[in-house]
DNA sequence: TATTGTTATACTCTATAACTATA
DNA sequence: TATAGTTATAGAGTATAACAATA
């Protein structure tokens, strides 16, 4: 049978599949979205992001978590407005986020002794050797991304993204 | 020279700002997620985005929704299975997204000829005129993307990631 | 007056499960 | 029994606004 892919009008280019959508995608057109920046990014970063969560499933850490307990643990006594501020998250998204992490006594809030309205933030004993752990593992998650693009590609990528960070 | 990053230290590297963030920002030190791919990817794809919405602002018109009407424009009658698919969407979440686009008159969906339970998705004639419209703001915020990491660079993207479109 | 942390609301997005009507 | 579309729910993430305590 002509195998009629659901349309009237007959897609293009079948490519051979490389296992990256389920079998029959590739016929499917990107047209206009194949020439966006945005759109390749935003796949990559969910495929980012999926392989994170899963290498660090055991310690049921996110990638959000892993970066403020990061920046904490390198630069301890922030305040939440600093945290918030350098890594790009609503301050008042953070308050959850250290909730849940002051809760599994990862981090502690510390009233300053310069500022009463403030926080100091810092790591746990506990969240010290934790974080070790994290950063373990994450590294294995960035074999996984270099193994994904390719070492070179990988490193270009943080070439040109480092304005970003 | 020892140079302790990490803890316990005071925060290093006093660059020039930059205006990527507010001033004193620099002075917060990333620790290990420098080296980490998905980070520098997540912050560039917040800015992708920010900048989409706001190029096309005027005509109401976010990433998703752009994705959506490209692929149906380029491959009229596909079922919304092959659209989710396709694009990486939950099936679920496509319904309400088509159910906003339909209600504005952009697309279609019309009973299968084939196999009753499906829908074949097609642009509407106000969805063909609106979508070009959107292509033409589209390629004008691509000129923002290529503005700001530059046209070589966004091309070097765009190869790396081709694997993910 | 402005800022810090907090609470609250709304909307986007991801991830599921379950239901219906078909196949 | 499996699939297409739908409905519903829960949690992450984004974007706001407002409030109390403090500066």
């Amino acid at each position: 049978m002509p195998r009629a892919t659901k349309s009237g009008s007959a897609p293009v280019q079948r490519r051979a599949g490389h296992g990256r959508h389920d079998a029959g995608d590739d016929a499917i057109g990107l047209d206009a979205l194949a020439g966006h920046a945005g759109y390749a990014v935003r796949r990559f970063q969910i495929w980012i992001f999926q392989d994170f969560i899963r290498t660090l499933a055991a310690v049921d850490i996110r990638p959000t978590q892993y970066s403020v307990m990061t920046v904490i643990g390198a630069n301890p006594g922030l305040s939440q407005m600093a945290v918030a501020k350098r890594l790009g998250i609503e301050r008042a998204r953070l308050v959850h986020l250290l909730d849940s992490l002051e809760a599994r006594d990862l981090v502690n809030r510390i009233p300053s002794a310069t500022d009463r309205r403030s926080h100091a933030l810092h790591l746990t004993a506990r969240g010290r050797t934790a974080l070790a752990q994290f950063k373990r593992l994450a590294a294995e998650h960035e074999r996984h991304v270099a193994a994904k693009i390719g070492k070179a590609n990988r490193e270009q990528l943080l070439r040109i993204l480092a304005d970003f960070t």
